[in-house]
DNA sequence: TGGCTATGATTGACGCGTCAATGAAATGAG
DNA sequence: CTCATTTCATTGACGCGTCAATCATAGCCA
């Protein structure tokens, strides 16, 4: 109630507060300390990465399991070169493999091998779980409606043109 | 008040629902990009990485800008070993140097060169304007208020020994 | 004292991520 | 068709972070 903020918009405030840096400070070392804990559990369980994990899902979803190695960089948002490594280090290991594109020579298409699909499959739940177990189990259904909402305004506030796409498919 | 969920206790609840994991997918984007931009921030106006900055900003609130490299490990919750690797990087350019520490011969004192100094004193007011006009501009003072009720329920969450420590300043 | 263990700090190996450079194929203008 | 430009993907160099190993010293106890 009250205070004179506005969500959404460009507006040039006040200074910054002291707590509000503060929170700030909070939520990067919380969060970090969330990934390093599930990176950790990830990686114990799984021998996985929470990069690999990435890879791994999306390319678990893709039709066919496969995809071109640029449409993976876009839809994890990656740089090409990161993913390029990345993936040379995930073909060593077994998990996937390139093929060129038949399409357009220049391309490479990637595709979870066996061995990946078992490595994501034996992943997935007990990393889901700690997710549960760590994050989702320490809030009320009040402060992850909350949350939503702020992680919202924050990506309506980093992206500030397409904000509002309501649910829709597809398109971009 | 209102739903079944208790905050703090170590309580096994329901399954996890997909929205809270796309929450918590959604925690770990938002995040990264804001580092991602924040970091780049400071690193195009100052050249000094995040971690530098935690490091500077450490040992400049240090008593005589100097510490031990255990306690400042302890400060930032680093492994010694990354800071080890992070101080002789530093080192290398000039912005904090070592002594052997008069106390303890296995010991090692770092601290800040005048170069450091002034790095970190020139970095400190962008680093601070990009976190308020990425991140504080784009929350209400009750997105603030519940941001930090979550942060602290996370970390309650984590470290169950040490909760509610209360509000009071300087001493711990 | 001698010897065991614990601690402070560093090192090397290796996986990871960014940046700038490369090469090769597609695309488009004339 | 030919040349310039853009796009796809990879590579090398280098900074970063983790793990396991190392080494010296401190602390302890018999």
């Amino acid at each position: 109630m009250s205070g004179g903020e506005r969500p959404g918009g460009a507006v040039a405030r006040r200074r910054m507060t002291s707590a509000e840096l503060s929170i700030w400070r909070s939520l990067v070392d919380t969060t970090t300390e969330l990934r390093r804990l599930l990176g950790a559990q990830l990686s114990q369980d799984s021998n996985l990465s929470p990069a690999d994990y990435q890879v791994l899902l999306a390319l678990s979803e893709a039709e066919g399991r496969r995809m071109r190695s640029s449409v993976l960089a876009a839809t994890i948002d990656w740089e090409r070169s990161r993913l390029s490594h990345h993936l040379a280090r995930m073909e060593r290991r077994g998990l996937i493999r390139r093929d060129d594109c038949a399409t357009d020579n220049r391309g490479a298409e990637v595709f979870l091998t066996d061995e990946g699909t078992d490595a994501f499959r034996g992943a997935t739940l007990p990393h889901t779980r700690a997710i549960k177990r760590h994050f989702a189990d320490a809030l009320t259904s009040e402060q992850f409606d909350a949350l939503d909402g702020i992680l919202r305004s924050l990506r309506d506030h980093l992206h500030p043109e397409q904000v509002e796409a309501p649910k829709r498919e597809g398109r971009r």
